[in-house]
DNA sequence: TGCCAAACGGAGAGTGTCTCCGTATAGTTC
DNA sequence: GAACTATACGGAGACACTCTCCGTTTGGCA
């Protein structure tokens, strides 16, 4: 990639993660995002032929902190429903770190088509790893998947609300407290 | 009104309905429903000023199935987990039976100001009604606000990926056994 | 220095929500 | 039934947004 090129890109990047994270990605439009990099929209979608794709650029860095969240979750020495709800509030935090994220990348789960395709099997693998770790302190049924989407729907609400840090504690407690119980009806 | 207004009017909604329904909030435009009401796209909006407006109009009659889901599961002769799950299950369904309902319903929960407002009260207070009539039997803590919250995350990740019905089961199973979990920690 | 593939940027196509305003008509009054 | 007026209609178009095309510029190399 030619200099200029590289130096648009870092900038386009660096101006629309700010903006996204500030604002959210359907607040920001595209011209916006070309002016504050001073470049012209071409240029801006030379680089990411979509919107979407600009998105999964600024999240790039996530992927790597899900497992090291997982890591630490299994590594503490506490009951499980400790380490569970260490696990679902890291994960809860990182999908709502950029506004509109979490709607985003819970309903990209299913969807091998999606740009957030790659992002999404790094999550379940997360999740799988955290389940085989807790050996079977699960109930029955519990899958990567279901906890995905669980934990994306709370995050996804509170993204939407703006919900306060213990509100969605005590969300995540419900849905932990439930992916314990054993099942008895 | 004059005659020809309401006419006009109610041949929108059921128009409108028809496709929201079909293919959801996002992907009719408003020019779509005006031609399918044999309407102008000035006429459309002398009857609903915005969009949303309109989509309030559609689901006008929610509010009272809403209580009568609540009266239900609150008269069935069985444990506490069945009644509520048959809620839960109930109020799911009729958040996903639009598509895009849930999202913009369950945003709007904490926003007075939103045009969905009024039917927010409907909806939290149904569950409280449903609290009240299962005499703590849910964890402490739980409330009308949190349930709804949970449920519309649920029922937006369910919407948004076209689940089926039994993983929304699932998941709904997993919420019922939290809010009945006596916190142990 | 001269070349050219690569990158740039802005005009504009296509689509969406929503507005303005001249025209048509329902309902009332004589 | 005719005239009148408030009400409703409908389409052109303003404005915003995503994304494309293509003539122009420029970085890097021989």
């Amino acid at each position: 990639m030619r200099a200029d090129a590289q130096r648009n890109r870092d900038r386009i990047v660096e101006v629309a993660r700010e903006l996204f994270r500030a604002r959210g990605f359907d607040a920001v439009s595209m011209d916006e995002v070309a002016k504050g990099a001073g470049v012209g929209p071409g240029t801006l979608y030379r680089h990411f032929p979509t919107k979407e794709s600009l998105y999964d650029a600024i999240i790039e860095a996530w992927s790597e902190k899900v497992n090291g969240a997982v890591d630490r979750a299994l590594a503490l020495e506490a009951p499980a429903r400790v380490r569970l709800l260490a696990w679902l509030s890291d994960y809860a935090a990182m999908l709502t770190e950029h506004k509109g994220a979490a709607a985003r990348i819970t309903g990209a789960l299913g969807d091998p088509g999606s740009p957030f395709a790659a992002k999404c099997q790094t999550y379940l693998g997360a999740n799988q790893r955290l389940i085989e770790g807790m050996d079977s302190a699960l109930r029955p049924g519990a899958n990567a998947m279901q906890i995905s989407r669980l934990v994306g729907g709370v995050a996804a609400v509170a993204d939407n609300s703006e919900l306060p840090a213990d509100s969605v504690t005590a969300m995540l407690a419900v849905i932990a407290d439930g992916l314990l119980a054993s099942v008895n009806a």
